[in-house]
DNA sequence: AATTCTTGTTAATGACATGTTAACCACCGG
DNA sequence: CCGGTGGTTAACATGTCATTAACAAGAATT
């Protein structure tokens, strides 16, 4: 569940977008611009959604204080402003988007899904990948083809996971070790190749699947 | 430098658009939707932007075919349209934004911005090349022709990577020594002779290919 | 024309990367 | 303690690729 910090003073719009951006994240909601960058320092959000006009701390000052601190983050602003050059100003702050109020509930969750879908290359770990003839249930650590069902460890499954995501396309050792194990110098260990050889084990089930190997730069899985 | 699709049909706005894009990108402009879909089909962009209202083949219409075709490739919609119904339509469909006409280039320039920065950090991938009826693909070390795929090795596809990005050049042969082996006293060894076999081996498939040779000198791709 | 240097190509080699199975060990809940 | 599980390492077999060697053919130099 991805997690969005809303700052916002007015108790009644924050309260109906509260309400409805629950259905699909985690929100925390602040009503002024200084409490929103202490809460900002104390948590991990994966978006910020911003008022301009704020008690304290206004959204702009927010947001470069937030854009010092996280370069990545996206960060939305919400405003009845509609100058063309307060929209400029929110973009050289690095904020984003802009949206302004009155605004939809689903289009506030289309805008939203826009950028948290680019911010996280993950895909949703409900979501159930198709790889061949094969269904993939990464939240079940099960692979199922026919009436058959194979169950995977973590890693096994972590591994599948990198693959699917990007089918067909070669992912480097380093790449993988990184994402699986995160140590930089994983250098003297085999066990990359030993989870290759059990995912192998299991994908000849479907003739068409295969892992390949690319000699000293590393693995594509082709469907 | 990156490349942007802009489609768009009234001309007077193309051309002053267009120049002003120019400063920062390189832009391939089309006017109606049709040609717009087959110009994407054969370049590679990074980013579309799109007109709603177009000859033959509308803004929607186009986005949809365009993301059928590239899941992430950031697309932006321009329109006078300024109801909200439109601007969830776009989203929808898997537009990343909407501006609306008339707008400054200093906005259109700035959200350009945000959504190169996000595209290229997520996927640092290497750009896919065209050589004569040949596609490379430095990313997954594969060259592809008609049906036929050749996977090539780690140091075969430096060498023709080399040659890709200046096509029609001559690489001295020091040149190429350095930026493989980066062994300026690589003097004795035949390898790169070796590779260049190789490759005019490959490249046969494309008559109209060939790695030329400049006695004493170095090689030359031309296509 | 003869010699020497350069290039094209194929095949052989050896170092190193990978595939695979089995043994190992740490952890965890009885 | 004691199996069970899962990740890691060990050991050995196999495969791959960059490099070198070898030789043929062309260019340049004498």
């Amino acid at each position: 569940m991805k997690k969005i910090l809303y700052v916002e003073d007015d108790a009644t719009l924050a309260f109906l977008t509260v309400d409805s951006l629950e259905e699909n994240y985690e929100v925390v909601h602040c009503a002024d611009g200084e409490i929103a960058l202490e809460t900002f320092c104390s948590q991990t959000f994966d978006l910020c959604l911003l008022d301009i006009m704020l008690p304290k701390l206004d959204g702009f000052e927010l947001a470069k204080e937030i854009r010092k601190r996280d370069q990545q983050i996206p960060i939305l602003f919400l405003s009845a402003k509609t100058l063309k050059e307060d929209r400029i100003k929110g973009l050289k702050i690095g904020a984003d988007d802009y949206l302004v109020k009155p605004f939809s509930m689903e289009e506030l969750h289309l805008k939203i899904n826009v950028f948290l879908k680019r911010s996280t290359k993950e895909v949703p770990q409900t979501k159930d990948f198709k790889i061949g003839n094969f269904i993939f249930k990464p939240k079940n650590y099960s692979l199922h083809i026919n009436d058959k069902t194979f169950t995977l460890t973590e890693r096994e499954s972590q591994l599948l996971q990198l693959f699917v995501e990007q089918p067909n396309v070669v992912l480097k050792r380093e790449q993988i070790l990184h994402a699986l194990w995160g140590n930089e110098d994983y250098f003297s260990g085999r066990s990359l190749d030993v989870f290759i050889s059990r995912l192998r084990k299991i994908l000849k089930e479907d003739p068409k699947l295969k892992i390949e190997n690319s000699p000293r730069i590393g693995f594509k899985l082709v469907l």
